[in-house]
DNA sequence: GCATGACACGAGCGATCACTCGCATACAAT
DNA sequence: ATTGTATGCGAGTGATCGCTCGTGTCATGC
């Protein structure tokens, strides 16, 4: 941000063109949305736009930011409130969060997983992948007497982590053949069975 | 194509057409890969160009089918040669040949993965996973008397090949510290845990 | 009510882009 | 050699883009 809203009208004309900027993206496509038309949209000027963002970039990501943090937020919190009960039950829980985050808005997801390059979501996505990864890691470790000696938690955390997110993410976008209920219990299955001291 | 080319010379270049645009992408990126300066590159006019490509998508379109196609071949024979044995030889060999194969152009990757936006490569993508979902889920289809009764093969054939494929990718683009025997050691102990008796 | 800074405007700048077209050249067939 | 065609050229077109800046309006403190 290039200058903080101070009175109220600039924080709302700040708050239009974040929802404006949504809505063209969601209509025309991720490419369409030029600051121009972003502008247009939330019925303000181009010059108004540069005010408070410094470039298109920050405007686009701003919008994105909202959805990532809300997906982000829901995700660590359902994970959170399970973390002492047992792998199966923590596994589902925070499964269903995050595809019950995920098709709230189908297709701002889309867009994001989508439209826009991997490389602009990168330090994003792999926030929240990062911080999962580190819980899972530390819950493994604190397991490991269980477990198979040669697994190192670390490694167990990264594999089960990308392999949940992406699944989920590809699940509710291609909506493959198979109903929500087995698709929660098969991904379940596949990290118990992977995990089984877990 | 718009036009065929007949000639040696035009044959040619087209090729360094395609090649120079490979090389644009991999230097300045593929935002920054316009029709005017993969010409400029390839040591040929604008107009050139468009005599045998219609517009600029054909172009970069030709250049990553190009890469899409060659890791789609070397893994789909990897599969069919080992389609005979025992599940986790079978997921074993055809991990190797997919790694292989992304590893020998990481650079390449990194665009088509991470710049290009998924929706540009989900024709081409998706038709190497719809392949191989098929095949391994007709592999299951055909083990599924010693298998869990309430597993179909093509549920277990869309996880498992969707998992492995992006743990693939993002394994070689993000070298986490996890040596490559132990990565692939983990995906065949994933796979084996989740479908025990194929 | 007046001054001051915050706010909003929108025409337009400079750059870039995908793509075209009129023309020159090289090749192949006769 | 001549002719028809395939090839190649590159300046140029029209459109769009991100972004600026000079101008005017409004809110706020005094």
């Amino acid at each position: 941000m290039r200058k903080v809203p101070q009175q109220q009208r600039s924080r709302e004309m700040v708050e239009r063109i974040l929802t404006a900027g949504r809505d063209v993206v969601l209509r025309d496509g991720y490419d369409a949305a030029s600051t121009n038309r972003i502008a247009a949209e939330a019925g303000v000027s181009p010059g108004s736009l540069y005010q408070y963002f410094p470039d298109k970039e920050a405007v686009l990501s701003a919008i994105v930011d909202r959805y990532v943090d809300d997906v982000s937020k829901r995700v660590t919190a359902a994970l959170a409130d399970r973390f002492d009960e047992t792998g199966p039950q923590m596994v589902r829980a925070t499964l269903n969060a995050l595809l019950d985050a995920l098709e709230e808005n189908t297709e701002l997801l889309r867009v994001v997983a989508d439209e826009l390059p991997r490389k602009e979501n990168s330090a994003r996505a792999s926030a929240l992948e990062q911080r999962i990864t580190d819980l899972l890691s530390a819950y493994l470790a604190a397991r490991r007497p269980l477990m198979r000696r040669d697994l190192t938690p670390s490694t167990a955390a990264w594999i089960a982590v990308r392999a949940i997110e992406n699944l989920a993410v590809r699940y509710v976008l291609e909506q493959p053949p198979i109903d929500r209920e087995t698709f929660v219990g098969e991904l379940e299955r596949l990290m118990t069975a992977y995990l089984p001291e877990a």
